[in-house]
DNA sequence: ACTGGATGAAACTATATTAGTTACAGAGGG
DNA sequence: CCCTCTGTAACTAATATAGTTTCATCCAGT
């Protein structure tokens, strides 16, 4: 994952549940019009939404996208889960020396951290849904009217 | 930063203190050796963590560098500040559309709320300190001599 | 069946980022 | 003055990212 990735992700879900509170869909390109990038981008991202359970597409006439489970059940942790394809650190591309003590020894370390540290993460995201961001949005604007 | 910056950084920093217990200073070729790359992308990383005053460099003979504070002093939370370039999530590359309400205030909901996320997991680095990943690196060298 | 609008996925491009490399001036203890 | 190492710039190769085009596939409605 690239870190603007869960940026459009949330965005894709605040916007389709937005159209949800009127019992509509919405297609890739309008949400590409939306995130003013174009609709394969945002197709990429519904595809691992879509992997998730996050969002279900509907083909035919009247087709496009809505939410597999409603707002206030989609944590952001979820969306994290669903879109992260590289943990949050790396650990080093080529493996450090293994005749120095810590070259040897370290990898193991940060990994065991680096997966506690993404369980902190995790909880703190889980605190907040996409109906949170919906109505933040929506109350922001509300104020500048 | 690229992710794998910080654990460069770590490495860096866990080796100079295992030198430190001897009080001995260790060049940027040799932490390059023990991090298997180039001397040059560890000076980059050494220079990052100098201005954040976590080490020090001495010139001449005997030239190298040592911690600027002691290792238990030193808080993984310091470090990631000291390298990081890059908030942890990025918003959209190009804006989004103006005209949509989301796309209008999604950016101010999501800058906030990433900023508290940052907060979140500054509490969680700033637990485990540069002394901490010594001693579990050397102790877990020891199960399997 | 057929149509039409939308998706899924592959292929390709332009740009940005990352790590590696070379080179050389500058620092400062001996 | 010497010697070793640092600081930094410039350049390259490899990789990642977002954008674009293309086309087969899907399926509700007629």
């Amino acid at each position: 994952m690239n870190n603007t990735h869960f940026t459009i992700a949330l965005h894709i879900l605040v916007r389709i549940a937005l159209v949800a509170e009127k019992n509509k869909v919405i297609t890739s390109k309008e949400i590409a019009t939306s995130v003013n990038t174009n609709p394969v981008f945002i197709r990429r991202i519904l595809s691992s939404l879509e992997k998730s359970n996050l969002v279900v597409v509907q083909y035919g006439t009247g087709s496009g996208w809505k939410l597999a489970q409603t707002p206030d059940n989609i944590t952001l942790s979820d969306v994290y889960q669903a879109i992260k394809q590289k943990p949050i650190f790396d650990l080093h591309h080529s493996i450090p020396n293994q005749n120095c003590p810590i070259g040897k020894g370290i990898q193991p370390v940060l990994k065991y951290y680096y997966s506690d540290v993404e369980k902190a993460l995790h909880s703190k995201l889980a605190k907040t849904t996409v109906a949170d961001l919906l109505g933040e949005t929506l109350s922001s604007q509300e104020l500048h009217s």
